[in-house]
DNA sequence: GTCTATAACCGGATAGAC
DNA sequence: GTCTATCCGGTTATAGAC
C-alpha cells in the first residue's frame, strides 16, 4: 500500500503532465510553470518533487528504457542467432524513440554534458547504463566467446548501441533509412569482428584492446 | 584600415573578456553581466554583438581549430609512421583544448544538439568539418593503403577523433591520464587494423563495410 | 517528518530611448 | 552603437499545513 501514498500521486500527476506539455510544445516550449499549473500544483511543489526540469526529462527516459527492455525481451527469446539478436534489440531501440525524434536532441545535448545529470556516463545515470548494459549482456547470452572478450563485450556494445542513437539523432531521412541502413549493416560488421576476433591467432591483439580498456576505465569510486 | 573600427574594437573586447572568464569561471559560471561589465560595455551593448551567449562559444570553436591545424602541422613534417602521426596529431588536439576542459562541454552540449548551427554534422559547420577532414587526409599523406579503404579513412579517422574528445570531456583523472591511455592504445589499435584489413583476404569484409558507409552517408543537398 | 504554497532571486534575453 | 529598464522562466528560500 506504500505504493500510492499522496505523495506518489502527485509525483506521478507532475510528471505525466510534464511529458504530456514536451510532447505537445517541445522541452524548451514547456514552462515549469506551466508544468505545475496543468498538474494542479504550485510551482515550488513540482520543485519538491523534481529537483529541476531536467530530472523531468530523465524521468522520461527512465520510461523509454523499461518499453525498450519490454519489447526486446520476446525477440531475445526467440532468436538464437547473435546477428539477429543484436539487430533485433537494436531495431527495437530505434522503434521505441521514434515518436521523440523531433526532441531526442535535447538528450543527447544534455547528455553530452559531463555535468548534467543525463549524461549516461555520470553517477546520477549509473543504474540506468548498468541496466543498458544488462540488456546488451542478454543479448550475448549462450554465445559462445572467449572468455576475454564476453567480459568486456556487453559494455561496449551499449556504447556502440549510444552511438547508433547519436546517429538517429541526426538521421532526417525519409523513414531514418539511413539509420536503418547502419544497423543491418553495422551489426553483420560486429559479428564478423566478434568472429575474427575469437580466432586464437588474433589473441594479442585482443588483449592489447583489453588492456586499453582497463587503462581507461573509471577507477570505482 | 576597415579592420578596426570602433565597432570591431569593442567587438574584440568583449569576446576577449569572455573567453578569458569562461577559462577563469567555467561558462556556466560567467554570466553575460559580468562578461559586458569586464569589456567596459553595459549588458544590451554586450547583445547588440554577439546574438546569445552561445554565439560566444562558436568564436572559440574556430580558434580551435586554427590552433590545432597550426601545431599538427610541423608533426607531419617531421613523423613518417602512421602510428606516430595519428598519436601526434591527437595529443596536439588534446593539447590545444586543455585550457578549455572546464566549459568545453557546454560546447558538446550545443554541438550534439542537431538543431543547433554549432552541431559538427550540420550544414553549417560543413566547412568547418571538411577542414578537420582533411586534417587527418594529411595525416595519411604518403602512407600506402588499398584504395578503397583510402577514400573514407579520412572522415573515419575524423570521426573517431571525436570520439576521442568525446572522451576527453567526460574525463577527470589527474593529467588526464585515462585520455592519454586511450589515444595511446586505440591509434595503436587503429593502425593495427588498418594493416589487418588490408589483406587483400579480407576484401569481402572490407567491401560490405564500404557498402554501409554509402548507404549511410547524407545524401549530398 | 511529509508535503504544499508564496514570494523572491538570478541571469539570459529584448525593447526602445538617445 | 550604446545605454537603461524590463521581461521571462528556471531555481531557491522559507513559512507553514497536514
Amino acid at each position: 500500500m506504500a505504493k500510492t501514498t499522496k505523495g506518489e500521486q502527485t509525483r506521478t500527476r507532475i510528471l505525466e503532465s510534464a511529458l504530456e506539455l514536451f510532447r505537445e510544445r517541445g522541452y524548451e516550449g514547456t514552462t515549469m510553470r506551466a508544468v505545475a499549473e496543468s498538474a494542479g500544483v504550485s510551482l515550488g511543489n513540482a520543485y519538491y518533487y523534481f529537483a529541476s526540469k531536467e530530472h523531468l526529462l530523465q524521468a522520461y527516459y527512465g520510461n523509454i528504457h523499461e518499453q525498450h527492455a519490454a519489447v526486446a525481451g520476446p525477440i531475445l527469446e526467440q532468436e538464437k542467432e547473435l546477428e539477429k539478436r543484436l539487430k533485433g534489440v537494436l531495431r527495437a531501440k530505434l522503434a521505441v524513440i521514434e515518436p521523440y525524434h523531433r526532441f531526442s536532441g535535447l538528450l543527447f545535448r544534455t547528455a553530452a554534458d559531463p555535468k548534467s545529470p543525463l549524461n549516461p556516463f555520470g553517477e546520477e545515470s549509473a543504474e540506468a547504463r548498468s541496466k543498458g548494459i544488462d540488456l546488451y549482456r542478454a543479448v550475448l547470452d549462450g554465445v559462445k566467446l572467449p572468455p576475454d572478450i564476453a567480459a568486456e563485450l556487453p559494455e561496449l556494445l551499449w556504447t556502440y548501441s549510444m552511438g547508433i542513437v547519436l546517429f538517429w539523432l541526426h538521421d532526417d531521412s525519409p523513414g531514418r533509412a539511413r539509420t536503418h541502413a547502419l544497423v543491418d549493416g553495422s551489426t553483420e560488421l560486429v559479428v564478423k569482428i566478434i568472429r575474427i576476433l575469437s580466432n586464437p591467432l588474433l589473441r594479442p591483439l585482443r588483449k592489447s584492446a583489453l588492456e586499453m580498456l582497463a587503462a581507461i576505465r573509471t577507477p570505482p569510486s
